[in-house]
DNA sequence: GTCTATACCACGATAGAC
DNA sequence: GTCTATCGTGGTATAGAC
């Protein structure tokens, strides 16, 4: 009596699911480019057209992959940070607000969900991906979280104005995509998923103590630009 | 006896001029996915074929718009690097590295080139345009450059290890990136512009004082990770 | 050597039959 | 819900004119 049947290469559940897993699983392997129609639905052993039917269009279809993913970790990431505040109150340091960002998924890809271990790859993936869309969908899909953390990060740094602190989280969080694009995101992955606590303390103390540089140094003023005049003179 | 044509709105240059040129503009105005062969050859006035009959491929195209802007760039900035390096010897510091970097690109787009007003939306796009061949095309083209800066900064930052230093690197270039990929790029290329000196200098100093804050911040050691466990127990 | 006309194949999307 | 046929557009390849 096997109604619920173990996943197995082709899954024997309902079209929309296999479209999506399909999907997800070509999306890791190459980006959203290197990804048709045909390939998804020959995959999924469905019909060119069925992708159509159910999503609507190529667009539509990536982004409920994408949100299939990302909700969860969004729920995590709001709720560790919700609950941060609630236990440290005031004493609150942009260093937490860091860690709300990254934990959750470092503990989700070890969790016991079906697609947990290539939860990491996956999320490369998404945060690298080259296309509009996905880039589009993870923008705006990140509005109200990026909302949420902005304020905790307004009051980990009151010294910072509002346009210097969005100034410096754009600096970080372009930082962040520049690991994970470039030759480390291997290594980060590799040390993420292998590491025992250690590693993983290791490297998100590493990771955030040059975000949290970048984030409080304080800028000269509008006259104190001396070293870079005395540049100037030399050329 | 007009034997050079003043430029005119299509120019009367040969066709590999005239497909670089139009690719070039269809470029800046909307990215390199927007932009296909049948609309560079129409703006050119020139048959489909010829851009493959000239160039080999639509990719090989875009790399030759790139490589024509880039070069002279690369250029100056090792020409200044050099300079400064001469002059200062054992005092250079990481902040002059990055004035290398930057200067020569405000610099170029001051000059009375042809198309020197419109070079910081040409490079704003180069950097952050997401597909494949432009991005491969700027990591290769740049590899040879970058290493003759990252020795630079090798030596203005001698207590990082080499791997440390690629790390932060990665980071502070993935920043630059980002700072230019957000909405910030209209505004920096804006003051880039108009600044007459004074924000220049603000603004640059401003981007170097972060990214030196990455690359000078002490690394917490692998048993210094007080804050990060601390915090793992309130959860 | 240059340039043109044209054919080719893959893509995403859609209408309409079943 | 599912399928087939087909459309428009993309980059590319080539035969042949000059």
């Amino acid at each position: 009596m096997n109604f619920t049947d173990a996943p197995t290469r082709v899954s024997t559940a309902d079209t929309k699911t296999r479209i999506l897993d399909a999907a997800e699983a070509l999306f890791v392997s190459g980006g959203f480019d290197a990804l048709s129609m045909r390939q998804i639905t020959a995959a999924a052993q469905v019909n060119l057209a069925a992708v159509n039917y159910h999503f609507g269009s190529k667009d539509a279809l990536i982004q409920a992959v994408l949100a299939r993913q990302l909700d969860p970790l969004h729920e995590q990431r709001l709720d560790m940070l919700t609950r941060l505040e609630t236990k440290l109150g005031v004493k609150l340091q942009c260093e937490h607000v860091l860690i709300a960002m990254f934990l959750p998924a470092v503990r989700m890809s070890r969790s016991e969900a079906p697609h947990a271990d290539r939860f990491l790859q996956f999320l490369g993936r998404a945060y690298t991906d080259p296309s509009a869309v996905v880039r589009d969908f993870i923008d705006t899909h990140y509005l109200e979280v990026l909302g949420r953390f902005f304020l905790a990060f307004q009051r980990a740094l009151p010294e910072l104005s509002i346009d210097d602190l969005a100034f410096r989280l754009h600096f970080a969080m372009g930082a962040l995509s520049g690991i994970l694009a470039g030759g480390e995101t291997q290594r980060l992955l590799k040390e993420f998923t292998q590491g025992q606590g250690d590693h993983e303390s290791f490297l998100l103390t590493r990771l955030i103590t040059l975000m949290t540089a970048a984030l409080r140094v304080p800028l000269p003023g509008p006259q104190d630009t001396h070293l870079f005049d005395s540049v100037i003179q030399l050329l």
